[in-house]
DNA sequence: TAAAAAGTACGAAAATTATCGTACATAAAT
DNA sequence: ATTTATGTACGATAATTTTCGTACTTTTTA
């Protein structure tokens, strides 16, 4: 199964459906509009463009669609991020990784977290 | 100083000037020949159009104009990746940290490497 | 030295992505 | 029952990114 690379505004879409579930195009709008002025119709035309794409399915049985992501954030971000090492890190994720933590400033509970993956995967 | 954000084909002709310094046209277009076929005058244009938005110098002093990148890898990647952060991630580097970290099987010796940075931070 | 090779400049087409206007249908409200 | 609000569909435009053809110039080489 093939997976669409959704583009930047798609991402914003889909941010927005996973954090609120299945919803109308008139909602989506509303979040999008909380950042930056976006047209209804332009929002309508994305998310329609995104069903035909399979990036969302839809319910049209009432007469405001409502639409729903269709692949869960993390399989999407797993592939977003295999994308990002590959064009901007070459390849070595864990470039990536150093550099994220380096600048990041990470809180201590956060790198207690990460130390206990680390030991997870080392214990394997 | 504002940062120009490279589009994806521009990353691809960055990597190559990172990789072997300061390169003719010539150079650069046979590199990108070696994963899919780019006419010549399509690089030409390119980096001519990366020399006028500020990513690349010129000496034009020969007659084929020598190229290198500006800004250099670790900075470019540092930008790369907030962006990526935010668009992709919603500005939880930590999250990605842990993805990246998750999915991408690290050698012992990398492991290593990110214990010793966590070591350096929290020892801040 | 004349032809071929290698270079730059640059306009413009092609492809992709984002935005919106207009037409039309249905539901709600007055 | 009209008017107003809310919805979909969809063509068209704008903006951005990628690609290349053509014209012209300078070296190289046969």
């Amino acid at each position: 199964m093939k997976f669409i690379k959704p583009t930047e505004a798609e991402l914003e879409i889909l941010h927005i459906l996973w954090a609120n579930g299945a919803s109308s195009v008139r909602l989506v709008n509303e979040k999008l509009c909380e950042n930056r002025e976006v047209g209804y119709t332009t929002t309508l035309k994305m998310m329609q463009m995104m069903y035909d794409k399979g990036l969302l399915s839809r319910d049209d049985s009432t007469r405001s669609h409502v639409y729903e992501a269709i692949n869960q954030q993390e399989e999407t971000q797993q592939v977003l991020l295999n994308q990002f090492v590959n064009t901007a890190f070459k390849g070595s994720a864990m470039q990536l990784v150093m550099q994220a933590l380096g600048n990041h400033n990470a809180t201590g509970e956060e790198l207690e977290e990460i130390k206990a993956l680390i030991k997870q995967i080392e214990g394997k």
